[in-house]
Order: C-alpha cells, then structure tokens, then sequence
DNA sequence: AGCAATTTACGATTTTAGTCGTAATAACCA
DNA sequence: TGGTTATTACGACTAAAATCGTAAATTGCT
C-alpha cells in the first residue's frame, strides 16, 4: 500500500493557490501584485513559497522561459473539502450538518443563496 | 483605537479547547490522558500547552490549589464562528453559502440534519 | 556589444508551534 | 516526620513556516 502524503497547504499557500485558482495560470509577478493587495511581502518571499509549492506539488510550473508560468495542481473543490473535512472534525464534533447550521447562523446569506441550498436539500432528500 | 489581538487557537489548543468545552472544568491531568486516547504526547507538553493558553487568554484557571482547575475562556461556538469566518474568506472567496453548499455535497448528513437544516431556512427566509 | 532591469536559485535568518527534561514545590501517607 | 509521588515552573530544543538578502542568469534596450 502506497502513502500518500496529503499535502495540505499553509495558511501561505492558500492565498498563492487562490491568486491561481481565479487567474488560471500566472507568473511569480502577478501573484505577487495580488498578494500585496491585501498583506505585504517582499517578492522573494512570494516566489521562495512557489517554489516550495512546485516541489509539495501543489502548483505546476512552465519553465521553457525564463519567467516561469505557475498553475494550480490541485482543484479549489478538493482543497476546499480538505479543510472542510478537518474543520468538521476539529471543531464539530464530526456533524457537519452543525457547522452547516453555524455557518448560515452566523452570517446572513442572501435570499437567492438560501433558495439554492433549499435546492440541494430537497435534491439530498430525494436521494434517500 | 485599541487593537484586539485575535488569539486564534492553534492546532493542539482546539484540541485542548475541546476536552474543557465537554468537561466544563479539567486539570491538566484529566485533559492530558483525554488526549491520549487519540494522539500520544508527554504529560508537560500538555501542560505547557495549556500554560501557554493561560497567558493567552484562552482558558482561566483556579490555583488556589496546587492542582490548578482550567477553564475554557472562550465559547465553543464563537471559536467555530471564528474558524469559519476565516475559512469562508481564504477558501470561498467571502461566500458563506458556498461553503454551505460544499459542506452538504462532500459529506452525507442523515435525514434529520436536512430537516434541522430546512428548518433554520425557512426561518431565515421569513425574517426577509 | 554592453548596460539596466527582471527573474530565478539558494541559503541564512526569524518566528511560531510543539516537544520534552529537569528542578523546585506541594501533597500524601506509612 | 520522612520519603514517595504528583504537579508546576522554566528553559532548551526541534521542526515547520515564512521572510529576506544576495548572486547568478536571462532578457531587453540603446
């Protein structure tokens, strides 16, 4: 049986994998111009983290130039169910459905957002 | 302006958080073999943990006694809505619903969660 | 060709989290 | 009372994450 490390990402990371996730594809630049948007860093430091993601395998790069092209080797969905995985179980006791009802408690969403996840609820019923 | 320094439990603090959040009150003794029954570390590493959670401000504790008596500082409840929050921001770009959504996809809840969660839509929906 | 600017590579440093050993202190009990 | 045990205090160590400085390489421009 082979292990596979599951490669979670760093709090770091998330931000550089979001950056990548909206953009496709984009140099250490450009995710760098992203990420002093709303924190700030020296440019090696975002790059030295891309680097560590190529090799975690986190992100892909194109290095047939100079200026490498990184993208994203991992889904925003898997990712996000990742965390959402290891939140329910830190945190909720392993119900998710309780940390569904503290997510919609706790913020307000929109009528439209109930109304889909009416959707997916009666969709889930239906399926038992 | 006072600046709030957030105290964000770690990783092994939530796990401490959680046997005082069940046990109301704890030593370190009864915290620490609670914890052993899911991961092995050394009696002081807990309590230096939890020491360490004292200066933060994330548990009370009496000491009137030699065996000191801790105590959770902050509710189970506003930690999750805490680590949601964050989770929504740098994983579901600002989308609580989203989250929602993927939470109710990737896991199955059992029927009575659906209704639970139904429910508190239904709510929601009429205070619009 | 030669200079300036950009990018990568690499290593050193800092910070934070987690782990643990040891000594001092208090409690217990034979 | 005296010795064993449990508990706390404290500091040192390790590991991982994040930050940055500097040098080498490539590109583009004049």
């Amino acid at each position: 049986m082979t292990l596979i490390k599951s490669n979670k990402p760093t709090e770091s990371e998330l931000e550089i994998l979001q950056v990548l996730w909206n953009e496709k594809s984009a140099t250490v630049r450009t995710v760098h111009e992203e990420l002093l948007k709303t924190k700030d860093a020296g440019y090696t430091t975002t790059l030295k983290l891309m680097q560590i993601m190529f090799e975690k395998g986190l992100v892909t790069r194109d290095d047939s130039n100079k200026t490498h092209i990184y993208q994203p080797a991992v889904t925003r969905e898997k990712t996000q169910q990742q965390f959402l995985n290891k939140m329910i179980n830190s945190l909720f006791a392993g119900s998710s459905s309780d940390l569904v009802l503290q997510a919609l408690g706790g913020h307000d969403a929109s009528e439209e957002e109930l109304e889909k996840i009416q959707q997916l609820i009666n969709q889930l019923k239906k399926g038992k």
